[in-house]
DNA sequence: TTGAAAGCGCTAACAA
DNA sequence: TTGTTAGCGCTTTCAA
């Protein structure tokens, strides 16, 4: 069918094994050979099999890329491409290739896990969600196979390398500006309690608020799915309350955006009447009306460097688990104002 | 290292290749030893190889997915996760795994998919766009390696097996709807010509304005790149003509959003001032202000139709090309009013 | 520096 | 219905 290494190394006169030598770019080779073997190469139009490849040295040039998409979760977010592209600029400049894999429930993600992990197809995986009780991550932890993951792991965090953002940090610095604004009623809505970038998120609020002096009230607490119904139920929540709070801090862009609708719909103009904060910094927080003031997490680099790592651990067994935490900076913008009900 | 199919056979007390049967749910097997045989399979934990496997038979069960990153195509565009999803929905059914293929530029891209074809990585390629003169096609149709589009072939429409929506007759619907309301100063906002998706949209846009009896006008017609300063030149340009339009006809929802914002910082109002309709019906489009009047193209469809397609192809090599038009419908909601300038 | 040969785990004739 | 055997295309000792 297509040409082998063996066509290459008859062509080139060498043996089948020297022709795999340059492939993989081996010092004692000589030049001349190395050069008249590449030619061959060139000229036949030889590609590498990388199963046959995989086979003989057991790897695959490839990493896995796991998502969920349920509801409450990554998918339909724009953190998810923008991730995606990060890893993939690095596996392409590394010649990897990325496998993706999908799945709404725990039980379908951890199947997509296995297929690529029992069927030899990935050298290493990264996990884009950091849970609580993760199947997938008890999965691969017991395998001790090769993984990396975006967010914080909930447990033993020191054994498991992950990329994340200081979200205690952030949520406490995008607190205070909050807080500098004169707003002394805040409110945190965010998503499942299951993630743990929501406890984070949750935890810097928190913090913020304590140190300020101000209460922690229970009932301005609300955690929702990020889909339509569940902005509007957050929204009727907090503004059902007898003192309803002045500045919301909410944990993604994109419930923002519909928590703002559904404030407009209730009378409620941002930043007007209420001033709200958020996080990450999606492509939609600059072009919304009105831009978010939010926390640019680098999504891009939390994607880019999750793919070094996981690169890193696979070539090398003994690397050890690193925890890489990206910066992140505040984009001032017009969802928030001075605090004007004092 | 790992439990082989020869460990299988030997616990099994068979050959290797019965046990390679039972695998590939081979017809002439006994019940007994099919029995016999995945009992010691799941008692052992035995996984089959699939690089072995792809190996010996030429087939990878692996799909490849393509798609552009550069700004004016479809990253950052929630069209995309959702297609994604309709992909793997399919593809995770049939036991496929999904390689993804991002590229910035055209180059990026031919190289990833030279990289899926000759590497034997995967079985067949979808690309999610349609692009003029695309050498990822090109190469595709050489090599003769198996591929679907999401999108119109701009050419050999009928060599190509495709899946699409009815984008001229959607344009064509929608304008329309506008023209009822009494518009008849209509502008069309698109991105790149080079994508047949805009052509085929802004054909039907312009069908609809002759068959209406309305001039087609060169100046109401501007093409800009999904991101933001793009849709402030569109608005810019359009709103410094002498009969700015009443209505708008826009090839995105994403770019919808954008346009509207610029709008609004012009002092415009949606719908007060100006309608506006779009394509795609993303999930934004419902819970951004105004919610959009748009087109539902079914985006999850058309990414399990693709695969689908591609899979009966890859398990079928004398399958015909084949055109598959997904339906879509007008989701009304509330960016259009009743042209109250006349 | 190079070649010969075994083997990675599986499939697919061909035989029995 | 099942077993035997030769590959699939590549890597990697071991020897030369």
């Amino acid at each position: 069918m297509a040409v082998t290494i063996k066509d290459v190394a008859s062509a080139a006169g060498v043996a089948p094994s020297t022709v795999s030598r340059v492939i993989a770019d081996h010092p004692r080779i000589s030049p001349a050979t190395k050069k008249r073997v590449k030619k061959a190469m060139k000229d036949m139009g030889y590609h590498p099999n990388v199963n046959a490849r995989s086979l003989a040295n057991r790897s695959t040039q490839a990493i896995g890329v796991v998502m969920s998409s349920s509801a409450d979760k990554a998918l339909q977010n724009p953190f998810f491409p923008e991730v995606l592209r990060g890893i993939s600029a690095i596996a392409h400049s590394l010649d990897y290739s990325m496998l993706l894999s999908t799945g709404g429930t725990d039980e379908e993600m951890l199947e997509g896990v296995e297929r690529m992990v029992y069927g030899n197809r990935v050298d290493g995986i990264i996990l884009l969600y950091s849970q609580i009780n993760d199947p997938v991550m008890n999965f691969l932890l017991e395998k001790e196979f090769p993984f990396t993951m975006i967010g914080k792991p909930f447990d033993r965090v020191d054994e498991i390398t992950h990329v994340d953002n200081d979200n205690i940090r952030g949520g406490k610095e995008i607190t205070n500006h909050l807080i500098e604004l004169g707003h002394d009623r805040i409110a945190f809505i965010g998503g499942s309690t299951d993630l743990v970038v929501t406890l984070d998120r949750l935890k810097g609020y928190q913090v913020a608020l304590q140190e300020a002096g101000l209460p922690i009230r229970e009932d301005y607490r609300v955690h929702t799915e990020f889909l339509k119904s569940g902005g509007r139920d957050a929204v009727h929540q907090l503004f059902s309350l007898e003192n309803p709070p002045t500045g919301i801090v909410i944990a993604d862009d994109l419930m923002t955006i519909g928590v703002i609708n559904m404030l407009e719909e209730f009378g409620m103009l941002v930043p007007e009447n209420i001033s709200i904060v958020s996080f990450n910094n999606v492509y939609l927080a600059e072009v919304t009306r009105p831009p978010l003031t939010t926390v640019d997490i680098h999504i891009y680099e939390l994607g880019s460097q999750a793919a070094k790592c996981l690169i890193e651990k696979v070539r090398n067994k003994d690397e050890p688990a690193k925890r890489i935490i990206v910066p992140f900076n505040i984009k001032h913008r017009l969802s928030t104002q001075r605090n004007e009900t004092l």
